[in-house]
RNA sequence: GUGGCUGUAGCUCAGUUUGGUUAGAGCGCCAGGUUGUGGCCCUGGAGGUCGGGGGUUCAAGUCCCCUCAGUCACCCCA
């Protein structure tokens, strides 16, 4: 069997991955745009990082987490390197910290895929994006403050209804390991009664085990002691100032004592953002924490860090309609004349031409068509005018110019079309986020 | 990785239960409705390996098996 499975068939796109066409890639655009603009008034700079790295780097993510062990995209190159495709994009920009040592704090944003061989289903893709934000070099519960209050900005700017924050401090890690014990001790004695997937759980890792489904689990988990009361003291001063600063920024949250997240190096702070327009199953549009030990942990400094990820493909799910990026075309040239010398000036090609110079987006149509076929064109594109001529104003040596939305048409010299576009547009060429 | 549902034109879907002449609709696309003005309307046209392979049958879009893909749920996550 090919790769494809049949031959003869189409070639499509693998497996739980897709393309993004137009016009829903402008919606794309719109969310980066609105990211990067935001993130670097919070003085963030961006970081490219490459899509593969060696295995032992996203191994860090957790060696008990299910992203690493069993969803990694992992491949020997020519010479036998063991490399990985990057399933989250902290792991990574750590990497590149310890590599580089830049000055701290450091700050950086990303917007990058990631990649997990996982089955696909709505809002989950092998291949997903992540809009991010990582700081390492200081353990400022500041820091923690605006990371939340960043995305939580974010959010608002695009539109996103509906949003949850929930709040978690999973101590330090000798908090976390006093905690442990004293669940696995709490859990002992029910061990027999434990549903077949929470008891893999005990063994893997025991916070998991708020998060059973099965009635008769939760009913025990009812009674077990809880991290709040195992936070050291430094480690509670700490929480009590991140929920301090979000009270001053206005940021509302909910403590969840249960949220644990997927991956393994997260210590103190950790959040999630949950869309109240998506079901229950994929409604996490975002989440972070804080990552202390994790520098050290590749060789680099003690440095202390803390970031998100924002899923693209599930906040673009969860806005719906709320965000609309609409693709307009400033100017559509038209050519009303029947036969046409393609060696002579003015036509469509040279029209459009300086049209675009003059800094307008100016679409036209090919292979000669009707002038019928012309003015649909013009209107699938949404054309905000139409620039058109024909004999008169060629010898006029002017153009037709015609606002598509009011029918309102004037004669001008083509030098003029430009300030007469803009002037015309307005207000209503604002970009469609502000 | 496990289970359920679905796969007919570029898109959304009828037709499959009770196998039977050249497989339909809407939207989209192209052309025309007289030669220089859009969005509406009318007419015509192009476009389909009925996901793929095998089987049963005189006959398969329709029944059976396999396979690929999509989708939903579990697991887990963004």
């Amino acid at each position: 069997m090919s790769a494809t499975g049949q031959t003869s068939q189409p070639f499509r796109s693998p497996i739980g991955t897709r393309d993004v066409l137009p016009p829903e890639s402008a919606r794309w655009d719109a969310l980066v745009a609105t990211f990067s603009d935001l993130v670097s008034r919070w003085g963030f700079s961006r970081l490219l990082t490459p899509v593969f790295e060696h295995l032992e780097v996203v191994h860090r993510a957790g060696e008990s987490s299910d992203v690493v062990t069993k969803e990694v995209y992992r491949f020997a190159d020519r010479s036998g390197r063991e490399l990985a495709l990057r399933p989250e994009g902290t792991a990574p920009v750590v990497r590149s910290f310890v590599e580089h040592r830049p000055p701290t704090p450091w700050k950086v944003w990303y917007f990058a895929p990631n990649f997990r061989y996982e089955r696909p289903q709505k809002g989950r893709y092998r291949q997903h994006h992540q809009l991010g934000v990582e700081a390492l070099g200081t353990t400022d519960p500041w820091l923690d403050v605006e990371i939340i209050a960043m995305a939580w900005d974010f959010y608002q700017a695009v539109g996103l209804g509906g949003v949850e924050l929930r709040l978690n401090s999973l101590g330090d890690p000798e908090d976390r390991a006093a905690y442990r014990e004293a669940l696995l001790a709490y859990v002992a004695p029910h061990l027999g009664d434990l549903s077949e997937e929470s008891q893999r759980r005990v063994d893997i890792n025991p916070l998991r085990l708020f998060d059973a489904k099965a009635p008769n689990d939760r009913e025990i988990m009812q009674g077990a002691p809880t991290l709040n009361d195992f936070l050291g003291g430094d480690a509670r001063a700490h929480f009590d100032a991140v929920r301090s600063g979000l009270d001053q920024l206005g940021v509302p949250y909910t403590l969840d004592d249960r949220l644990v997240r997927g991956l393994d190096y997260y210590m103190r702070t950790t959040f999630e953002f949950a869309a109240t327009s998506l079901d229950a199953a994929q409604n996490a549009v975002g989440g972070g924490g804080r990552y202390d030990g994790l520098a050290a942990s590749m060789g680099g400094p003690d440095e202390p860090g803390i970031g998100f990820g924002i899923g693209v493909e599930r906040l673009l799910l969860a806005l719906g309609s709320a965000l609309d990026a609409r693709l307009r075309t400033d100017v559509f040239v038209i050519d009303l004349r029947r036969d046409v010398d393609p060696t002579a000036a003015p036509s469509v090609l040279t029209v459009s031409a300086e049209l675009r110079r003059d800094g307008l987006s100016v679409e036209h149509t090919y292979d000669r068509r009707s002038v019928k076929a012309q003015w649909k064109a013009a209107d699938r594109h949404d054309a905000r005018f139409a620039v058109l001529f024909g004999e008169r104003e060629v010898a006029a040596g002017t153009v037709q110019v015609k606002d598509l939305d009011s029918g309102e048409q004037a004669e001008v010299a083509l030098q003029d079309v430009a300030s007469l576009v803009r002037q015309a547009a307005g207000d209503d060429s604002a970009p469609p986020l502000d």
